[in-house]
DNA sequence: TAAATACAAACTGTATACAAATCACATAAT
DNA sequence: ATTATGTGATTTGTATACAGTTTGTATTTA
């Protein structure tokens, strides 16, 4: 029994008991590097490095990284190590064809049953979206929007629906976090009219709204689908490219 | 170094060398299992008796676990021992809600994308499906009509979709067993039913038709629904039981 | 008799050692 | 020069021991 042994033996910090705090932090942490693109798609994990980061044995992170591929955060080869999950042009198309059935569904459903308790954690969540929208900070917004349309997808309370809109948030979210780190042209005015839409949802929900739920989900969804337009089809450079100085 | 250890330790058959193939096998059997209704909604299930009949220690037992609960075959509650999926009233109104949708718009990028080999594939799953029917085996007609649509799902290649789309058909296969079991009337008529709108998604999978499949898929869609609901809502008993004898 | 408590058995979670496979790189062959 | 081949290092997969929880049962107490 050396000291590393009794070090790795002992909880190293005795601060936790039901031991599954710990690894839901674990899975949290890695859920939101690979949203803020910290965790960059395609990129591979070593279970080592991140047991000895997160001070936990590898038995428990595989389950945590098993876990995030049944997610769909990470994708899992045989006998080769995990990678973030990686995003092709072919999932890109995928991810146009498919979100808005996916969201004006959920919508729907979150309008027929939200609850008040349910409203006031959506609204408690758009607070926080404001506040990183006024601090213009990139990952708060990107991560507090994700949060924000979770939520509405636990409203819906639709347990065929939910892994499909999960994946959907994943890259989603991914997406976002490249265009609005891009600051393309007019960012902060398409930035308030989302937040507008979120404050809108909320009133929506209280009335128990379908139609209106609907028709603003396609509205947030094209404003949404425009900001990335923009990002992959900007203006493009002048064709003279005449170099002065 | 007793018998028992020697006998765990070296594999028992020495007949697989990936390893990935047992793992495998055993994720195909249990998922067949609870399809089948083997394993009911509900039913724990314990690691180390499941370890011991697949000859795994309970390490890679509990990955294949939660690879399933990943899937949505079963579900795993903290330190409480994993159970055969659930099947509430909940699940069974969200099911007739999302079905509908989630199949139509996978027919429809299936009837877009198909490719002549995977309509191949659709086609020997169809030829033993009908090997069911023409046997009136429950499980078999179950399993392959599990498999065809899952096929299906294959050729619609979007991840946007398919775990929904998993979701739906594991609970459509154990809804299916159910009254495939209960040998209500005409049933015969309407498995061949069935079939005969298998054979025509491969009639119009093979010419590329998204709007035939789409209609299709609602036509056998709403077959199922009714064979489900004459279970569900059988004619009564006689109203006067008064007992002869 | 019913509720509460204590104890034992069964089970889940984690750490660690070892086995097997893959990968990277150097060397040899065409 | 480029493709094969072999070998060591790295990494993944599995078995097993042990620790911590939960659960069922018996016993005690009101």
């Amino acid at each position: 029994m050396n000291a590393i042994a009794i070090k790795k033996a002992g909880r190293p910090f005795g601060l936790f008991k039901g031991m599954g705090i710990s690894k839901d932090h674990i899975l949290r942490q890695l859920q939101r590097r690979i949203l803020t693109l910290e965790l960059e798609p395609g990129q591979p994990l070593d279970e080592v490095r991140l047991s000895e980061e997160f001070n936990v044995s590898r038995t428990p992170m595989r389950e945590i990284l098993r876990r995030l591929a049944g997610e769909g955060y990470v994708q899992i080869r045989d006998q080769r190590g995990p990678i973030v999950a990686p995003m092709d042009p072919k999932s890109m198309r995928n991810f146009f064809l498919t979100a808005p059935m996916i969201y004006a569904a959920t919508s729907r459903l979150a309008a027929q049953l939200a609850t008040p308790a349910q409203i006031d954690a959506l609204a408690e969540i758009q607070m926080h979206f404001k506040n990183a929208v006024s601090e213009e900070a990139v990952d708060s917004l990107v991560y507090y929007n994700d949060r924000f349309h979770s939520m509405i997808g636990e409203m819906a309370d639709n347990a065929f629906l939910a892994p499909s809109l999960q994946r959907l948030l994943i890259d989603h979210a991914r997406i976002g976090q490249t265009f609005w780190k891009a600051r393309t042209d007019g960012l902060y005015g398409r930035v308030l009219e989302a937040s507008r839409h979120h404050d809108m949802f909320l009133e929506i929900f209280a009335a128990n709204d379908e139609e209106a739920a609907v028709a603003l989900t396609i509205e947030h969804w094209e404003l949404s689908r425009a900001n990335i337009e923009t990002y992959i089809r900007p203006i493009p450079l002048p064709i003279d490219m005449k170099i002065t100085g």
